[in-house]
DNA sequence: CCTCCCTTTGTAATCCGTTACATTCATTAT
DNA sequence: ATAATGAATGTAACGGATTACAAAGGGAGG
């Protein structure tokens, strides 16, 4: 592959000159831009990005971390990410933490070594006091999961009162008995989603029972499934059950739908991924703005990275009633 | 951030040396390594991948093409990828398509742009005319959609084989009207499972039906729905559906739950996604090993890059029988 | 004590674009 | 015709690491 002074050669021009007509700068006569152009065409000239990058100091990559692409929910929001990022010449770097924090150095040092220009993590298991420290020299921005008050920018939506209009609405259908599976209550969602729930539950006088919160080890279907059993063996079995994920709530279904004589328990998700309309019942869940988030998280980066003030924002959800919740 | 010329300063020493360091060369000795580790830590380096990957003319970056990751088929291939590439000092890029070809050619470019080492390709959407022109001079490898008799390397399973047993299996269960949910035939894969289809179906001496033969525009849910809705309007409905992927074959199921009366038609998809273990009834799916398909993909193109011959592979699938198609 | 040889270390070229600054060229005003 | 002005182009330094080759250091043998 033939590089910028070969062009600048076989053009009988300089290599500014060149470079000048790769990056459309002005100043350059027609005449001599189509010599260039001609050149370039003829030796089939495609400028380096090692070369570029180096000179520059950037890499045009932004790298994403989120724990496991397994989720649909990552899936759409990686999605406009990468649709966000291409509008604007940058590239993903695709990094699933799968929660291990040796891979999580890896890629910190990637953005220390220059190798990506800015960070978006969806990462709820990622540490907070490195990600942190690495916010104070490169740019970060939080998607999803979050720090309150913390120092780095994010978008993400209100898990709190999503949480407490979706036990208000198992509350007025009737419910007076609503369990909670939640995952692991170190992601501040979970907190939240716990409070939002306690509100709820608080406002209408209803009991607090910790046989009816049930936290699971992640969000895999699998993990939705035992959390339904537990909570099918309970003496006092509840009459409704709000999952924090809807993949959690796939699988209470599951649950339900083999428990023999087919209990009638109302369930609802959380995320509106596309599987939750294909589930027997269809599943009530709470609608997040995936692809929005994944565009507004890049746009706050980029403003980040022109060292622009950036706020953070958070976005409205939507309770997405379905027939889970129909009985 | 410091550069290596500060380090050898600071370590008194010369850039030869801390390069040998940072690469572990042999012939340093350890009092000078010492000074220069000392050196390192004290002024905290990072080496910049930036410089080392122009002068060594690599980027260490693998690009992964594939038309989307809604599809989960598509993330536990990622996930094998993910893995070994990693482990072997690679990263990868990840590049949705969303079979638009411009964005091909922004990706194409950067491995001409040497930004990426190699590919590997997952999209069948792919223009396989430049894939192929490009794998004339930068590693390529095919992951589960390949070229027949083409020059590049594939891994892949025997799609015919795995359609025709499952078309095999549906008919000895006493189905003689099968009904074939197909994507569009351009892609290799379909072709194939179109074929084993029909191989079973002639094995049996049963009736071709055209009508039984829908082709989607996609492989989303919605896709699957409207294609079990066509089939069900039929003058005379199959007994049994062959859906080539999980994703149409849990649309078709949800538009079978939707119907008056719930007539009961055996249902087959194909992948074994995670999700359709949880459908209602649980999915009967050829299994394919995706993340084995992942890991090897990567091994391959590391093989690729090391100018090695690579072989082809073809890998061994599983029909996993659930409830869709026990009555 | 000197030479030879091997090991460790240093020097400088190289990878490829970008851009500040210098220079050339053409045009307009005087 | 000449100076002044501005536009177009060229020169060379630079970003940060690797490595071929050169040089220096150290030890053994005579």
């Amino acid at each position: 592959m033939a590089n910028i002074q070969q062009i600048a050669k076989k053009a009988g021009v300089s290599v500014a000159t060149v470079s000048r007509v790769l990056n459309n700068a002005t100043s350059v006569t027609p005449k001599t831009r189509s010599k260039v152009e001609h050149a370039i065409n003829e030796l089939n000239y495609e400028p380096s990005m090692l070369g570029r990058n180096l000179r520059n100091s950037e890499s045009r990559q932004i790298l994403v971390l989120l724990p496991g692409i397994s989720n649909p929910f990552y899936s759409e929001i990686i999605n406009g990410i990468q649709t966000t990022a291409i509008a604007n010449n940058y590239n993903i770097l695709l990094c699933e933490t799968d929660s291990k924090p040796e891979r999580e150095n890896i890629y910190f040092n990637m953005v220390k070594n220059k190798l990506a220009d800015g960070v978006i993590s969806m990462d709820p298991t990622v540490n907070m006091k490195k990600l942190k420290k690495l916010a104070e020299k490169h740019p970060v921005i939080l998607c999803s999961e979050y720090e309150k008050g913390g120092s780095i920018p994010y978008v993400t939506i209100d898990s709190e009162l999503a949480a407490y209009q979706v036990v208000k609405h198992l509350i007025r259908l009737g419910n007076e008995k609503v369990a909670l599976i939640n995952s692991d209550e170190k992601f501040l969602y979970a907190r939240l989603r716990r409070s939002g729930y306690e509100r709820a539950l608080k406002e209408f006088n209803l009991p607090l029972k910790s046989e009816w919160i049930y936290h699971t080890k992640n969000l895999d279907f699998q993990q939705g499934v035992q959390a339904m059993r537990m909570l099918l063996q309970l003496e006092e079995k509840p009459s409704a059950v709000f999952a924090v994920s809807d993949t959690l709530a796939i699988g209470a279904l599951k649950a339900i739908n083999l428990e023999p004589g087919h209990p009638s328990i109302a369930v609802v998700g959380f995320d509106n991924i596309s599987f939750s309309n294909m589930t027997n019942p269809t599943l009530t869940t709470v609608s997040q703005p995936m692809h929005q988030m994944g565009c507004l998280a890049v746009e706050m980066l980029l403003s980040k990275m022109k060292n622009e003030k950036v706020d953070s924002i958070v976005l409205e959800h939507e309770l997405i009633i379905r027939e889970s919740t129909m009985g």
